[in-house]
RNA sequence: GGAGAGGUGGCAGAGCGGUUGAAUGCGGCGGUCUUGAAAACCGUUGAGGUGUUACAGCCUCCGGGGGUUCGAAUCCCUCCCUCUCCGCCA
């Protein structure tokens, strides 16, 4: 959410923002609604401390023991009044509050403008030593190799729960598993992330913390009788376990880092980028969330995004860094980076990662703030996540990338002590 | 799922219709004293909104929402959460 202040003070770089995103522009509307509500509150609280005085005034004169009852015939009905005024006032609030849910964070200065997703700008690209786009060899996509060597089944899947659902068998298992467990020492350990275990259920008012809601809400699963949601990210739960807190200015940043299984129901995504693990609707994640001061959100920024780079360097994944430009950028988001694995098979880039600073965007709805000694007021902190990544896009250049001529799959080395086995087949 | 108890400031804990935004204690901050520290003493210490160049002023907030009343932390309704006991259960 956007401070209404900035909106009334900067309209003109606010409906820029919002056109370079190709959302839509509500600002006139949202003034409107700010000055209206702006009047009803300074008409109300006139009567409002009218009716304060004269009540202890009432108060007085009883205790002295004399009548006051044609000042209380004038302050019920100056009550009516003022009832008639807040109701509207609620309204034109309520009215207020639901446009500026919907309105996008504004994109960083940094972010290069574009028109769709062919405007991304790669920033770098990672190969490991030997690597070459070029081989002879014909490359067994990684639902074949799943097929073949028993570990991923599609179809009991679909049987199970529906298309979208993969099966993990054996030592398709395993390696996922191992995959999960080496993501999350690493950032542990080497990164000095704090560990989390989130619950996959959330409230609603989580989901519109991060800003899941109102506006991607159908592709979200919804549990509606307990009016909880399946995540869609462990950001979701981990990003609100602060919600409504004021955190001490030095105990940020605070860096987690929470595996999680991601639900999401990918409305109307059909066709061929749908097959196998590609688009899924259940799939697992480990993600990074910071919690920062705002001075220092764009550095950790780049810190995150490094992070992520670690893991495909351990395990000698090529890659490449996209930044977004402002039309690829999620609702919330300021900056976005995107990490793409390459997958021989498909022959092109895939997204396993996405780092993003959201300034105080989710901090403003989830009401995260922070004070230090010398500060008047606390301020919003700034989030940041990235994930660390998603095994599913992930374990697609894995399979693919370490299959030998024969059809079988190398272990990763750095994935080996996990899983207690070398090679897959 | 059933029965009961309770939700008040950073924490503990009073208040139960009228100068109570809230006693008291602890904690925090500033000061006096001290070579320094502790103790003691004095002062201070919530948030949001509106408004102002900035102050001031004013409004709102005692789990959330609604109601009664001239006036509510205090009374009523409703929802949520926590705790205890019973039942069920990985």
């Amino acid at each position: 959410m956007l401070d209404i202040k900035f909106i009334r003070e900067n309209p003109e770089a606010v409906k820029e923002g919002i056109k370079n995103k190709k959302e839509k522009d509500t600002v006139d509307e949202i003034l409107a609604l700010d000055k209206e509500r702006r009047n009803l509150i300074q008409n109300a609280e006139e009567l409002k401390a009218k009716k304060n005085k004269v009540s202890k005034e009432v108060g007085r004169l009883k205790a002295a023991g004399e009548s006051a009852d044609d000042v209380m015939a004038e302050m019920r009905a100056v009550g009516e009044e003022i009832k008639t005024l807040d109701d509207k006032l609620r309204e034109v609030a309520g009215k207020l509050t639901e446009l500026l849910m919907w309105v996008p964070n504004l994109p960083h200065k940094s972010v290069p403008v574009g028109q769709t997703e062919e405007d991304n700008v790669e920033v770098s690209r990672w190969l490991p030593e030997d690597f070459s786009f070029e081989s002879d060899e014909k490359f067994l996509d990684h639902i074949e190799l799943g097929k073949k060597l028993n570990m991923l089944d599609f179809e009991r899947g679909a049987k199970i729960s529906g298309s979208g659902f993969p099966v993990y068998v054996g030592k398709g298992a395993s390696l996922e598993r191992a995959l999960i467990n080496f993501m999350l020492d690493l950032h542990i350990n080497k990164h000095g992330y704090k560990e989390i275990f989130p619950p996959f259920l959330v409230n609603e008012e989580s989901m519109k913390g991060t800003g899941q809601l109102p506006k991607m809400a159908d592709d979200m699963y919804a549990v509606e009788r307990d009016g909880l949601y399946p995540i869609p990210t462990a950001e979701v739960p981990i990003t609100n376990m602060h919600r409504s807190e004021t955190l001490k200015e030095d105990e940020l940043p605070i860096e987690y880092v929470g595996y999680s299984a991601c639900f999401r129901r990918e409305a109307g995504s059909y066709g061929k980028e749908s097959k196998g693990f590609l688009r899924v609707h259940q799939f697992n994640k480990v993600e990074m969330v910071k919690l920062v001061k705002p001075e220092t959100s764009y550095d950790e920024l780049e810190k995150i995004r490094l992070d992520a780079e670690d893991v495909l360097r351990e395990l000698k994944i090529p890659y490449r860094v996209l930044e977004l430009n402002t039309s690829d950028l999620s609702f919330a988001a300021a900056k976005c980076y995107d990490i793409e694995t390459w997958s021989p098979a498909e022959n092109k880039w895939l997204e396993a990662s996405s780092v993003s600073n959201f300034e105080d965007f989710q901090a403003r709805r989830a009401n995260i703030r922070f004070k230090g000694k010398e500060m008047k007021k606390p301020e919003f902190v700034h989030t940041l996540n990235g994930s660390g990544l998603a095994t599913s896009r992930l374990m697609v250049s894995i399979l693919e990338i370490y299959q030998t001529p024969e059809g079988k799959v190398i272990v990763p080395r750095v994935l080996q002590k996990y899983t207690g086995f070398n090679v897959i087949g």
